[in-house]
DNA sequence: AAGGGACACAACCGCATTTTG
DNA sequence: TCAAAATGCGGTTGTGTCCCT
């Protein structure tokens, strides 16, 4: 269907472009051995370039684009064919982490490889960790690329709305890393509750964004066992990937770059910090991220290997339908299940981010923020974080992101579409919520959250949870209330 | 053995940008 | 200066193969 539409919408393109006469036989498809000797000689004559000449001047019937691309991807001399290796995988992603979907670019970092090449590989590991309800990032990526980020980007930027977005993609944002998390308490409750989890049938997800930290997890009861049981082996690592030397044990995949490297505790933040990777359109609907809409049953095929593999992987998250289940569990396990959601959601490390930046431009000092501090956000401005948040509503924002996240996971969605429920994220954020619950629910969340320690209190600074709760609800709440 | 899913790969499409006349 | 052409880029789709059930 598609071909016959593509190969019609080419004859009438070419011929508008009074080129019908080429365009009546041009070929399209696999290229054959002929074809391609004629391609390569004909460079080798006239050089790269030029592409529509090709079919002038050689018997090849193919356009000029598609001349180019082979040449590109497949007939260049200086091509290096096979598969990645363990080290261009870790610098795809690191590239990625930086750069988002810049393929072009991330195919002139690695010499020999081409776009398409990086694309493919990237897009299929994209996919598998999708399935497996893994994050995208590891832990070592988000913290060189923050650190980079640091080192480039050392100018702390007031958080002038109209220089925020750009802040955002360039600056060191996010500082989360710094944000220490204690999961061991998490682990002994995530067992207790996950049979649950492990009874939670798959199904599509209406999470519209929150995606863009870690996909959503659709896991069959097997897979979602064993990677329930390899987190319940990991130590205090989950979301403290900020601290590299707090990995008592290198990955254990077969390759440490290994695309299907253990990926402890993105899980969190499966979006480096002050990467571009979620600013460039890079999890744009139509972007194999995207797929929690699409979300199909898990492959097995991994679970071979993840003691291997996977052994340091960060724990798969629930389905929002299992925090949905879980919302509608006994208080106890309710309670439960809105802190781990919480601790994978995204609203509160983005409202720690605005904090840490409306504090950072009051006294510059990077040494504070280094350490993010939930003292930050008593500073917190409401007016400000109105205007973030009208900000943040460009869904491509990680805020927006994580907030929708958030609001997405404490939100019943059973059997509401992707669109009802950007819907009403989009009412929350944009001031037209009036379903109060939810937000009650974040709060609630976000209070068990901090109740329970999971919040760096390792600098001792986390003690102010009411005030967090408060800024929450009123920030929520004026939300709501600026809607109504 | 058959069917289905996952994967890798190739190729095309549409759009944006750059170049050219 | 502008329109057309060429090129570049990112997204998507199609296909063959392998593996698992």
């Amino acid at each position: 269907m598609r071909k016959g539409q593509s190969d019609l919408s080419l004859v009438e393109e070419v011929g508008r472009r009074g080129n019908m006469r080429e365009s009546c036989h041009l070929k399209k498809g696999p290229w054959t051995s002929a074809e391609d000797a004629i391609l390569v000689d004909y460079v080798k004559k006239h050089g790269e370039g030029n592409w529509n000449a090709v079919q002038k001047h050689s018997e090849l019937s193919r356009c000029g684009k598609s001349c180019r691309l082979r040449w590109a991807n497949h007939l260049r001399p200086d091509l290096k064919k096979g598969m990645f290796t363990p080290e261009e995988e870790r610098r795809i992603v690191e590239l990625h982490a930086k750069l988002g979907n810049k393929w072009a670019r991330m195919a002139a970092e690695l010499p020999g490889r081409t776009d398409n090449e990086i694309k493919n590989f990237w897009n299929t590991r994209i996919k598998r960790l999708q399935r497996a309800g893994l994050p995208i990032y590891p832990p070592d990526v988000c913290l060189q690329v923050n650190l980079s980020q640091e080192e480039s980007h050392n100018v702390v930027s007031t958080p002038n709305q109209d220089s925020f977005g750009s802040n955002l993609v360039q600056s060191d944002a996010f500082e989360i890393p710094h944000v220490e998390f204690e999961n061991l308490e998490l682990n002994q409750q995530f067992l207790s509750y996950s049979p649950e989890l492990l009874n939670i049938p798959p199904k599509t997800i209406g999470l519209s964004h929150g995606y863009g930290h870690v996909f959503p997890m659709a896991c069959p009861p097997k897979h979602l066992q064993e990677s329930v049981s390899n987190y319940m082996s990991l130590p205090n690592q989950m979301t403290d990937f900020a601290c590299k030397e707090n990995f008592d044990e290198p990955y254990k995949s077969s390759s440490p770059y290994d695309s299907d490297f253990s990926t402890n505790d993105q899980s969190s933040f499966g979006i480096p910090p002050g990467s571009d990777a979620l600013l460039n359109s890079n999890f744009s609907p139509s972007e194999p991220l995207s797929g929690p809409m699409n979300l199909e049953l898990p492959s097995y095929q991994y679970s071979d290997n993840q003691q291997d593999s996977w052994v340091n992987s960060s724990v798969p998250l629930p389905l929002v339908e299992s925090v949905d289940t879980l919302i509608q569990s006994p208080p106890m396990k309710r309670a439960k299940s809105e802190c781990f959601a919480l601790q994978n959601s995204g609203l509160l490390e983005a409202v720690l981010y605005e904090s840490k930046k409306l504090n950072s431009s009051k006294d510059d000092s990077r040494q504070q923020s280094s350490n993010l501090m939930l003292d930050d956000v008593a500073d917190f401005h409401l007016k400000d974080c109105e205007l973030e948040f009208e900000a943040h509503c460009d869904p491509n924002s990680p805020s927006a992101l994580s907030a929708a996240s958030v609001l997405s996971e404490h939100t019943p969605v059973s059997g509401s579409s992707l669109d009802d429920e950007s819907q009403f994220v989009e009412s929350i954020l944009g001031g037209n919520g009036k379903n109060e619950t939810p937000n009650q629910m974040a709060i609630s969340g976000l209070d068990d959250f901090l109740g329970r320690g999971q919040f760096g209190h390792d600098n001792g600074c986390v003690n102010d949870k009411p005030i967090v709760t408060d800024v929450i609800a009123a920030l929520l709440g004026e939300d709501t209330c600026c809607g109504n």
